[in-house]
DNA sequence: ATGACCTAACTTTTAGGA
């Protein structure tokens, strides 16, 4: 089962590009962040047409999540539990159902920002982490198949960015971010990608600005963690890179895993 | 050269992103 996730900055914007991907990627089951738009407007039927189930939880011009799965969804839930402040979409989880396999949970998870440091905003991103946290947690007594994945706004080391030190004072990669991360690895979840890779300058966000993408001036904030029983199944990882190369992409590339039972 | 992006919106400027 190929799982994906992307951080689509506007599904409206990069529909041509959610099509072209989606046809040369052929995941099982993609969760869909930056969506942009209410989930009146979200561009069903291209997507449907290409063999998918759509479960969105939108939002007009900011956040909005999803997940697209070509196996029956069955029991999805929106927003997370115990999520802080005003209601943001930037949860939504299903039970995905393949014929003759065991279910799998996935969620698609769009973690706050944080920026700027010292205002409400970064504490709100703590806070959200905390709720994930706890969720993660209940589901992990389950001791079921799961994956959290999507953009979780956090640089995990110094490895994970073209030059770690002109991130010290954002909140991707504080040391209170970077805590939060820590604590769902120490729970026991495996971040998939580094399972599969310790090299250097894999990266899945660029910056529009100053020429990034061309100077390969990325970081690594888009992640894949696993259950221990979903673990188990892990064969591979890809990030889609090449896909940032593409005439008015999205900021964010896609990345995928690979289970096997 | 001290710039250089992108998106959505009650658009001619702002907020948010990272």
């Amino acid at each position: 089962m190929r799982i994906a996730t992307w951080n689509v900055n506007s599904v409206r914007q990069r529909i041509e590009h959610l099509t072209a991907w989606l046809k040369e990627a052929a995941p099982d089951v993609v969760c869909l962040q930056e969506l942009k738009c209410l989930d009146e407007a979200f561009p069903r039927l291209e997507i449907e047409s290409l063999g998918y189930h759509i479960e969105t939880l939108g939002q007009k011009t900011f956040n909005g999540v999803a997940i697209l799965s070509k196996h029956k969804i069955e029991d999805c839930r929106r927003g997370l539990p115990h999520q802080p402040g005003e209601p943001q979409s930037r949860y939504i989880e299903a039970l995905i159902a393949p014929k003759a396999q065991k279910p799998i949970r996935i969620a698609s998870l769009y973690a706050p920002n944080g920026n700027p440091l010292g205002t409400e905003k970064f504490s709100y991103k703590l806070d959200f982490l905390e709720a994930l946290i706890a969720h993660a947690k209940t589901w992990l007594q389950s001791e079921e198949r799961f994956v959290i994945a999507g953009d979780y706004n956090i640089i995990p080391k110094p490895q994970d960015a073209a030059h770690p030190d002109l991130w010290v004072n954002d909140a991707l990669y504080r040391p209170e971010s970077r805590a939060k991360w820590q604590e769902l690895l120490a729970l026991g979840l495996t971040d998939a990608v580094r399972a599969t890779s310790d090299a250097d300058q894999i990266y899945t966000f660029w910056d529009y600005q100053a020429g990034a993408w061309q100077k390969n001036n990325g970081i690594r904030i888009d992640h894949l963690l696993l259950s221990p029983q979903a673990t188990d199944g892990l064969k591979s990882s890809a990030i889609d890179a090449h896909v940032r190369g593409w005439e008015k992409p999205s900021d964010h590339v896609p990345v995928r895993i690979d289970l096997e039972f």
